[in-house]
Order: C-alpha cells, then structure tokens, then sequence
DNA sequence: ACCTGAACACCGTTCAAGT
DNA sequence: ACCTGAACACCGTTCAAGT
C-alpha cells in the first residue's frame, strides 16, 4: 500500500509507475510490441532494466497496466450522448473501444493478451451492461451481449492492425491472397474479392456491429418504451 | 519447388515440414505457445535448432503453418449438412472453426497471431461465403458476414482459452475480479455477476453468434426461396 | 543434401551490493 | 528507499564447416 510512490525523505526517484506507463505507451507507439522489452524501456528512462521491477512485478504486469490505460475515458464518451436509445449508446461504446484500440500501435494486441480489471475496463463494462438493462433487456442477455460486442471488437480490430502492419513493409502477403484466390478453386472469394481486400475498416466494423446490434432488437422485449 | 523433402540419393532425412509440424503441434498441445521454443521444437525431433531453417524460413512461419493445419477439414464439416437453411450451415461452419481453435492449447492465439493463406482457411472462407451468396446474398454482405463472423468465432476463442488458463493456475485473477465488482461502484455488473463469472463458453458462443445470424436474417432479401 | 557447432545479439528476471 | 552491476537461464537466427 506505501512501498513506492511514498513521498519520503530520500533521493526523489527517478521513476514512477505512471511516468514509467506513459514512457511504455509512447515506446509502443514508436516500435512497436515485439520492441518493447524491459531493456529498452529501461534505456527509454534512464535506468537499469531490473529497477523497473520496483514498480511492475513482471513484463505481464506492466502490460495489463497499459491496457487499463488505453481504455482510460471511454465509458464516458457515451453518457454524453444521452437521450439516445439503447441501440445509439451501445454502438457509441463499441466505437469508443475500437477507437481506444487503434490509438496506439498494436493496441488491440496488448489488450488482447491481457486481463486488465481496472477501472476503465470495469467502467466501460458496467455502463455497457447499465445500458442494456434500462433498455429493458433480461440480465443473462445484457451480460452476453457485452461480451458478444467486446470480443468482436477486439477480434476485428486485431485482424485491423495486423492488415495495416501487412501493407506497409510485407506488400507481398497481399498479392499472394490475391493469386491464391485468383483461380476456379475458390469461385465465391474470386467473385467478392474487391470487398475481401477492401481497406475500409470502419465500415467493415459497422456492418458488423450492425449485425449484433440487429439482433439484440430482434429479443428486445420492450417493458418501459423509454 | 524441390529444395527439401524431394527423394534423393543422400542419407534420409530426419527432418521435414510434416513430421515436425506435428510435433510442434504435440509441444503445443503438452506445454503451450509461450514454451514452444525453436531450441525445444528441435530438442524433440533430435536435432540443433538451426536444422529448423531449412525447412520454415522462420518461427513465425512454422506458426502460420501449424495454423493452417489447425482448420484442416473444417469446411468439409459444413458440406455434410446438406438440405439446412443458409442460417443452420452458417452456424456450422462457425462452431467447427472454434471447435478446431480448442482442439489446441493456445489455438486461438496461435490463429490470430498468423496469417494463413493455405487451403484449409481459403477453403473455410469459400464455403462460407458461398453459403450466403447462394442464399441470395449481395457478394458485399456476403464478404463482409465471413469477417463479423471469423472475426467474433476467434476473439470469443481467445477470451474461452485464456479464462481456461486462468482458471488453474492464476484462481487469484478470477476472484480479484469478484472483489472488484462487489462495490456500489459498479451497481450492474454486480447485479449480473453470475453470468458475467460464468464458465459456460459455448451458451456465451452460441448467444453472439445467434445475434449475428438473427443481424443477418433482418437484411436477407430473398431472391429464390430455396 | 542435410545437419552440427558455435556464435551473435538479444531476452525476462533476480539479487547482492552500493549510495 | 532506490538503483546498479552482474549474473542466470534462456531466446531466434545465421553460417562456416563437417559428413
């Protein structure tokens, strides 16, 4: 509860967990996931990599802090658009974790490999899962559908950053779907290739947010037709 | 075109892209991704680790190739129900994707770590969209329902692996979750807690994947009602 | 042709010792 | 209290040299 961060009466220490946090996030951002390691973000703040240990018991440990802080704010983002229904703030708040996601590089991946059970994921989870339930939906349904929308989320916007890596420095890996599909073994993806291979992420992610969306109104037995 | 595994006059050769795929499929099976070396992967097929290369230019290739093999035979699955509405081949394809992802330890991060292009996903993907397309379906809502619906099947997967980790060996995450929620600081997700703590991951599948195919039904035009 | 041996340039993590 | 220095037990990958 005191160790770190204690003000005390010795030398002031060089490091913190939030600035050591902000450091982690913007070396992300700059290299990438598979760059970050404990000797450069170390470097990155002047020290030694095991004095890092003093703030993160392990290399996992810090990345389930960054996740935590990448979804800093986004449970907020639909209590400002109130008076819309249920449908409107849901999507608001699907939108607000895959723009989280895709704000920093590899994003989605280090959410995805964590279990961040903080206050933005807890936050985003339960105004979620509020929303759902003053729309009038069962509690077993309002559970099911946060996690219905949270891992197609993460699933999509995983598969989005991985394209966006894909293009720029491995060109090859596209044209080789290309090729590959490009013969009669596989006649329903040479037919809708343009649409296979569009970059359009935003809406490919609509049109399936739509979807889920869609059919939770389908069990949508209104009681309070707010 | 024939550099290894071409029969020639030398000594056989104790290594080949089959056989130690397999075997990396067994190390990943009885030890995880995260211990499924290059050093072990060659320590099990009696060789040094640089004997690897001549086979999988790189770990992340062996990766893409145990992916592929993964989905081998999934798309078959659907084919035997024959005579099914579009919705019921739908949902078939997409439970034998993530039966096939928990055939493995790690399956679905394996999946979503890789970019396969082999027959096994192009194969998977074809049928599926060949399934909607025959429904009646536009070639755009077709392509884009095969990536809703991967794109949920394996960020679903990732979540069901990773709380099955969890579960044994880490009981502290899972309970620190409950202490968390236990508050008047998040009143809904206290209120749904046993379905949120719930381990029944194919009722949590088949809910989601229900909402995407009832998202569907709501767009589909029917041309020739078959 | 296929594999070994050895190296290169790294990793995450620990911990006595310094200040 | 906070950090250094150095070590431990590893990594993926390359490549001359052997057989």
């Amino acid at each position: 509860m005191s160790s770190p961060s204690t003000p005390t009466r010795g030398r002031p220490a060089r490091l913190d967990r939030a600035r050591t946090l902000e450091t982690a996030l913007d070396l992300l951002n700059q290299s990438g996931l598979d760059a970050l390691t404990m000797r450069r973000l170390a470097d990155a703040m002047g020290v030694q990599a095991g004095a890092l240990y003093r703030y993160f018991a392990t290399k996992q440990d810090l990345l389930t802090a960054m996740a935590e802080r990448m979804l800093e704010g986004v449970s907020t983002s639909a209590q400002a658009i109130d008076g819309d229904d249920w449908s409107e703030r849901l999507a608001t708040l699907a939108r607000a974790q895959r723009t989280a996601l895709l704000a920093h590089r590899d994003g989605a991946r280090v959410f995805a490999g964590t279990h961040a059970t903080g206050p933005s994921v807890l936050g985003f989870a339960d105004t979620f899962v509020g929303v759902l339930r003053e729309a009038g939906f069962q509690d077993e349904a309002a559970a099911r559908a946060l996690y219905t929308v949270v891992n197609y989320t993460v699933g999509h916007t995983l598969e989005e950053q991985a394209a966006l890596q894909a293009e720029d420095g491995d060109p090859e890996a596209v044209s080789a779907l290309r090729d590959a599909v490009t013969t009669d073994t596989y006649p329903h993806l040479n037919a809708t290739l343009p649409t296979l291979t569009s970059t359009d992420f935003t809406r490919l992610f609509e049109f399936g947010l739509d979807l889920i969306i869609e059919g939770l109104r389908a069990r949508h037995a209104p009681s309070s037709a707010k």
